[in-house]
DNA sequence: TGTACATCAGTGAACGCGCGTTCACTGATGTAC
DNA sequence: TGTACATCAGTGAACGCGCGTTCACTGATGTAC
């Protein structure tokens, strides 16, 4: 489906053909979200998925979008005007706290290390999202400097991606003690220099 | 290939299979990673790759396996008894600056991602290693705490995996001016506190 | 030193399987007159 | 309000392909006597 129109229906299939697709993507991995096996999740035959996504690539990649565009605005709520360096930073850990999401972004990270494409798009969210960490770091001290705002955002980011994979079950699991810490360090990142 | 013994012809013969599969590996991603590929990039038939390899698990988990090795032994030297913290963090950051690593760990997070047997084996990794940079901890400062040192640890150790992501060209660029505000960030978290 | 034999190194063809994609089709829904 | 028709939603069977694995095989090397 790239320019056909769809019927109110036909967009709520679109949307719970995506879920299916994220759900299997976030349990199998890239390399085993067959076609099949999101289809059946989706509880529609295979061919059907071609009439909203004609090859297995716009499919992934309408997910990937969608979850991106998500975080983004998550950022932007946890940033908000009235949200100080403490309430930034505990909204962003506790998203983390949901495994399918940091699956997901694992995928993410393995498909752009393999496929240019999805590299552009994945440095572009990076670079929207560390753009939006800078704003809201100036915000926090107006006087500083916009170099020092990217540097210390890109910081930021490196550290909260790092503890994704470390609090995740991945490469680590969560503790109380360490979380601590890490909120704390991490907020010294926003408030310090 | 599990309990036969090797002629020296037949080792090196193995670790250029490695070799080979690593070359693979890194440049395509575990999916496209097919045996065939990996024969060909070794100058062997395919089914010469079951004779040191019966099944693809097991290249893969040795491929795996050599480069968490080859990571702990840079760690342990960069971490040495005459390394002090703006050493130990150049060495690391620099180890970075080899796309082929990077590449490597992001494939094996996302293989940990979907496959609890390899997370086993990545979380002990991370374990060992967050364990070696806890010890540096306590060296650089004896006075320090069992605690403080285990929750800094990881922290330094999430700051610099996801700064390897954001470095790598996967999730964003190197540059130079951010490079030295992390590293001085970075080396704050050894000294600090 | 020479020979026989076991073992290791390496080949090549064939297999069954699951995959993404194609395509002709039917059923449901919206819309113009 | 009723009807005709275009469009969208969804099915089901078939395709060619590349994959990991199997297996019977030949050639090279080490070793025991």
């Amino acid at each position: 489906m790239s320019g056909a129109r769809l019927t109110r229906r036909g967009d709520a299939r679109r949307t719970s053909l995506l879920d299916a697709a994220e759900t299997v993507l976030v349990a199998r991995g890239h390399a085993d979200a067959s076609l099949r096996a999101i289809a059946d999740e989706a509880g529609v035959r295979i061919g059907h998925l071609q009439h909203y996504f004609p090859a297995r690539a716009d499919l992934v990649k309408a997910v990937l979008e969608r979850a991106l565009d998500r975080s983004l605005e998550r950022l932007a709520a946890a940033t908000g005007p009235r949200a100080d360096a403490a309430d930034a930073v505990a909204v962003l850990l506790a998203e983390q706290e949901d495994p399918r999401l940091v699956r997901l972004y694992v995928e993410l990270w393995a498909l752009a290390a393999r496929d240019e494409d999805v590299a552009e798009v994945v440095r572009a969210f990076y670079g929207t999202y560390v753009g939006h960490v800078e704003a809201f770091l100036r915000r926090l001290r107006p006087e500083r400097t916009a170099a020092f705002c990217r540097a210390r955002a890109e910081t930021f980011v490196a550290l909260l991606e790092g503890a994704a994979l470390l609090r995740s079950g991945i490469a680590g699991k969560r503790s109380g003690a360490v979380d601590a810490h890490l909120a704390e360090q991490a907020v010294r990142l926003l408030q310090d220099g």
